[in-house]
Order: C-alpha cells, then structure tokens, then sequence
DNA sequence: CAAGATATATCTAGTAGTTGATAGGTAACG
DNA sequence: CGTTACCTATCAACTACTAGATATATCTTG
C-alpha cells in the first residue's frame, strides 16, 4: 500500500512545462531551478552556489538576471502563482463536477509530491516568513486567497449540483482544505509516503461528500 | 473578528515552564533560546551569532554546551517531544469528553502561535528535511505517530460517548487533523491571523461532532 | 583545614569555508 | 558602436567550529 518516493530535482514546480511568462531562456532556467531548490530547501537552504552548479553559469552571472537574491524570489513566487492559476484554469476547461473539481486539485499537490518530490512553494515561504521581504509575505498571502476564491467556487457548484453537502459551509472549508493539503505535503514528504497526502486529501473530500 | 498577532519571541515554544530534562541552566537557557528562534526563522535561518545575542554569552561558548548545530537541534527536538508529551497528559489528567479532547489538542497549537507567535518546531523541521539528519528527520516522524495515536484514541473515546460520529475513521482522522492544524498555523502566521488557525480548527471539529 | 588537583564554564582569537554581491574585462552580435 | 550575456577576480560579512588561556568553583588529600 505504500508508495516509495523517490525525489526528482530535475525540473521545477507544477505545471513547469509552460510558463506565462517571456523571459530569456537563460532567467527562466535560473527561475525555474532556483524555485526547484526553494522547494526542496527553503529559502535559506539554498545559495547561488547551488544555481550556478545546476544551471552551468558562475554564480556571478546569475546576478545579471536576478541582481539580488530577494528579488529573484518575488520574481519565483510571482511565476509560480501564475503557473498555478494555468492549473486551475485547466481544470476549469474540463468542466467537472464540483466534487471531481475538488479532487482534480488535490491531484496538483499529489502530483507535485510525486513527480517533483517536493512541496508547495507557497507553504515553504510562509514558513520562512521571517526571513523575507513584507513583498514575498503579501505574494504568499494573494497566492491562498486565490485558492481560497477558486474553492469556494467549486464548492458552491457541487453544492448546486448535489454532489456535495449542502450544510458545508462555502466559505470556511477552502481555507481548512489547502491547509490540510500543505500540512499533510509537508509531513508526508518528511515520512517519504505519498499515500499520507492522498489519504489525507480522500478524507477531507470524504466528508464533503453526499 | 480579526485577532491581532504579536510574536513574543521572549520564551521558547509551547508549555515551557517546566521542562521534562534536568541540564544546566545555560544549556537549557540556549535549547528554549534556539527552539524559538527555530520556529521563528527555521534551522538555516538562525545561527550561534542569534542564539549568542539572545543568550549572552559568546557564540564560541554555546559549542561548549552543543559541540554542533546539528546535534543542538537533536536535543531541541526530543526536547520538544517530551514537553509536548506533557501538554496531551495534562489533557489526559482533565479527563475530558473525546471531543473536547481534540478542542484542548487544537488549543495547544492556537496557545502556541497566540502567545509564542510561532509554528509548531517538529512542522518548520519537516520542511526542512533536505538540509538535516536522517536522526532528526525521524524524531520528527516520531513526533506525528505520537500525535495521531492520542488522537486516535481521543476520537474513539468520542464514539464511544456518542459526542463523535460513528463512521469517522479513527485511524484516517488523526493525520487529517495535525496537517490541517500544522498547514493552518503556518499559513496564519503569514496573514497575520489567529483566527485563520482557530476557524480551521473548528472547521474540523465541526465535521466529526454529533 | 589548607593546598593542590580537577572540573566547569566562560573568554579571546582565530580557522577555513560560504554567503550575497560588485567591479571590470571580453567575446558575440546587430 | 552599443547591447547582451557571460567571465575572472575580488569583496566584506557571516558561517560553524577550534585552540588555548583563564577564572571560579568543587572535590581530594596531606
């Protein structure tokens, strides 16, 4: 029953196939690794050093496209909310039911986990609060806002279709939900199970459900 | 309705008033010192120069204590085990109803970010498992399997009362819930909002109450 | 009880390595 | 010629950690 996670440091985030973004190819792998490296270390975990071995430019080039660490965050965090909302969009374009919604989203984090053996961006930044500039802070904050939105969305519509039960409230479970996805990514990545998140995903989706 | 949050960075994370180990003063002067800083800023976000500002005396005399950072963090966290361990059998010593059982257990963690104003220590060491002991990595394992199987029992003791729904999963609730509580706090320190973690946690409570 | 040995806890001073970031040079290209 | 995108070389600050001196207790023993 339990699944062997094997970390792949390869590519970046979810979804990185297209990015919405137009930058050089050179900023963009720089982006797309250093995101890579957040996930997987935190902000602090990761250096320059680190960029410069995986991308193949000295350290000191990377500075001419990102000229301060601080900024190449804002400039991860911000490609990765958009990147994101193309998942979203996505799974709006398959026009499902309002549960089915639900669990295609969980299927982002799971995939996440699973293929790139790492965890949200988001969920990493708001741990290292401390460290970042009030900018990241308020990304980070804009970024569960927009899954909140989108939730809420997709509740209403289950709810209006009957697949889900009418006396959840719209509101206050989306905010419970991707906190339970990131805390259940979080620990299932430390447990090295990626059936910890799926079981947890399947519970909340379980008691939603009619 | 919006709680205001002030983080409190004078004493360490969640119970510290007695403590379980008995070890010289300024050793156990530095552990509170680094676990706070730990939960505040992460491991490789702190370093002996904070713990020495905060403590003071000189970082050199802090490896007197903890000949290495890595084996600090070993005693922070088995630290934190036990203290926490403390705060479920104070729990257990009231001899609450299973549901307010799990009340008291999410108080524990909205206690911690209110007067502490941060996270809880084993949540901020799972996402930084790339950058720390396999040693560690398992005492923060060990730390959730603590927590879910009082958990576990608190639900059924619930059922057993008739204040907890029957067809919970006693088994698939307990991880469900940590990760909720663990994203929630997080992700509430970033807004800045108590409440965020206390309307998750209710939120989830919610969900298994006859 | 006094003298000396030992242990404890701190200091100053310094190690080598890493960090983010800068200055200035150079080759390619339009 | 100017722009783009890299380079080498370097910076000061910071990192965890060590060596060795020192003061102050606490034990041991003549």
């Amino acid at each position: 029953m339990s699944t062997d996670m094997t970390p792949d440091m390869t590519n970046a985030g979810p979804n990185s196939a297209k990015r919405p973004t137009n930058r050089p190819a050179k900023a963009q792998e720089i982006i797309s690794i250093a995101q890579s490296l957040i996930q997987n270390r935190g902000y602090n975990g990761f250096s320059f050093r680190d960029v410069h071995e995986a991308v193949g430019i000295k350290s000191a080039s990377i500075h001419y496209h990102f000229p301060t660490k601080g900024g190449l965050v804002k400039e991860i965090i911000a490609d990765y909310r958009a990147t994101f909302q193309q998942g979203l969009d996505e799974i709006d374009a398959r026009n499902l039911p309002g549960l089915e919604k639900l669990e295609a989203y969980a299927g982002l984090f799971e995939n996440t986990l699973r293929t790139q053996g790492c965890v949200c961006l988001a969920g990493i930044l708001a741990t290292e609060v401390g460290s970042l500039d009030e900018e990241v802070r308020v990304a980070v904050d804009g970024f569960f806002a927009e899954q909140d939105r989108w939730l809420e969305n997709a509740v209403r519509r289950g709810q209006g279709e009957g697949n889900i039960k009418p006396d959840i409230d719209a509101k206050a479970f989306p905010p419970a939900f991707v906190s339970g996805l990131e805390g259940a990514m979080i620990i299932a990545r430390n447990k090295g199970s990626l059936d910890y998140l799926a079981n947890a995903a399947a519970h909340y989706l379980n008691m939603i459900k009619i």
